[in-house]
DNA sequence: GTGAAACCTGAACCGGGTTTCAACTTCCGG
DNA sequence: CCGGAAGTTGAAACCCGGTTCAGGTTTCAC
């Protein structure tokens, strides 16, 4: 797993990407064909993080991977395959990293807190994925409003149960779920990506004290 | 790839574009020119707005606006000028659009009520200038920065000024700010650009009365 | 009217990146 | 240890769209 490329903008360690991630019909039959897969897949998650869907190249991903140009089509239709691939993986990842976390809180403002908090500090340890689920909106629109829908969804069923529980108040609605996910997002971009001078607690608490009485004053 | 922009192509009566939109050195010194000028940026921003930024070519908007390939080189120095000239026009007229209904507002929770809701209606009618301002994040990184950077300051400025008037609690900060702008903008999304199955005054009042006594039980 | 400046035109130039492909190498089961 | 399947290679075919430019047309101040 050693995958250091000088660049500060590398990948952190993880990305747990299946071989699944191979376009239909080209995955990999061996243990040398699984191994490249990965390696091509790494590399494809640094050159769009670091370039961008379209100013990032196919080449520029083999060069990284140090595999040759024709190796590339071998797993992957196109260069929009493994993007999409990334893209449906990456949304996985947060989820996969956020759901402890909010599983673990007593109430349900503790969790939102908790889930907030969490995710400003994964964004700032994987600042290409953020950028990668953004660029979706582009490149693979299904997966990335598949991806916020979901969230809201999660969201949203999470509120109502809640409410069921007497933690919040009972008309709870889908507007709130997409109200959280939007504010969550600003703040990572804002407290995650663009700078890192608030600490995500700190965030997460005034966000929790909003959502638990208001901007109203007492 | 994405192809299903369906929706009408033509564009929503406004776009008020100052001629100061060409590059630097090439604005229009006839009547004629600024025509031709006004014709070709109606024409990028439906492009634009209908393909995106990459998918959307020069030729396509020639084509559209009816004049040879030269003449677009006549106003802008590249693709990226005209693109760059739209973020920023169109950055203005959400916030010039928005702002009088913000001002009219007794009190504060009431003006980002309205705002909220002016907002939606906006965005419902200018589908292409949301996508636009969207993408900027990566073609104009500048732009798009600046965008969100001084619409949170206003959203700050303003609930500080309520703050002091007693309309809202004395603590609110740039976190509420974001926090703020982030739902407006994904319940723009959601209630404006993928679907119009709710009213813009429900979706504005639910949130209003979030931000007046938050999700906690009374 | 007239001439110079502004404007318009579109074929051609140009660079860059995706994708293909036929030859070659490695792997692995029998 | 052999044969064929899986995997690898990289030059080049291919495609495409941004940008240029030299020559023609329109406008407008005088």
């Amino acid at each position: 797993m050693t995958q250091e490329r000088g660049k500060s903008a590398t990948l952190p360690p993880a990305l747990n990407l299946g071989d699944s991630a191979a376009s239909e019909g080209k995955e990999p039959r061996t243990a040398r064909g699984r191994r490249t897969l990965r390696t091509i897949l790494d590399a494809a998650a640094a050159e769009f993080g670091e370039k961008g869907f379209h100013e990032g190249s196919v080449s520029g991903i083999t060069r990284r991977a140090g595999v040759a140009l024709g190796s590339f089509y071998t797993y992957f239709d196109s260069k929009d395959a493994v993007f999409r691939a990334l893209v449906r993986d990456m949304s996985d990842q947060v989820r996969e990293h956020v759901a402890p976390a909010i599983r673990a809180a007593p109430e349900q403002i503790a969790a939102e807190r908790a889930g907030l908090e969490t995710f400003i500090g994964f964004v700032r340890k994987h600042k290409e994925i953020y950028r990668i689920i953004d660029e979706a909106e582009f490149v693979d629109p299904e997966s990335f409003r598949l991806h916020y829908q979901t969230t809201a969804e999660r969201i949203e069923k999470r509120l109502k149960a809640a409410a069921e529980r007497g933690e919040v108040r009972a008309d709870v609605s889908e507007v709130h779920a997409w109200a959280i996910m939007g504010m969550n997002v600003f703040l990572g971009l804002r407290y995650g990506v663009w700078s890192e001078d608030a600490e995500p607690a700190e965030v997460a608490d005034t966000v929790a004290e909003m959502l638990a009485r208001g901007l109203g004053v007492r």
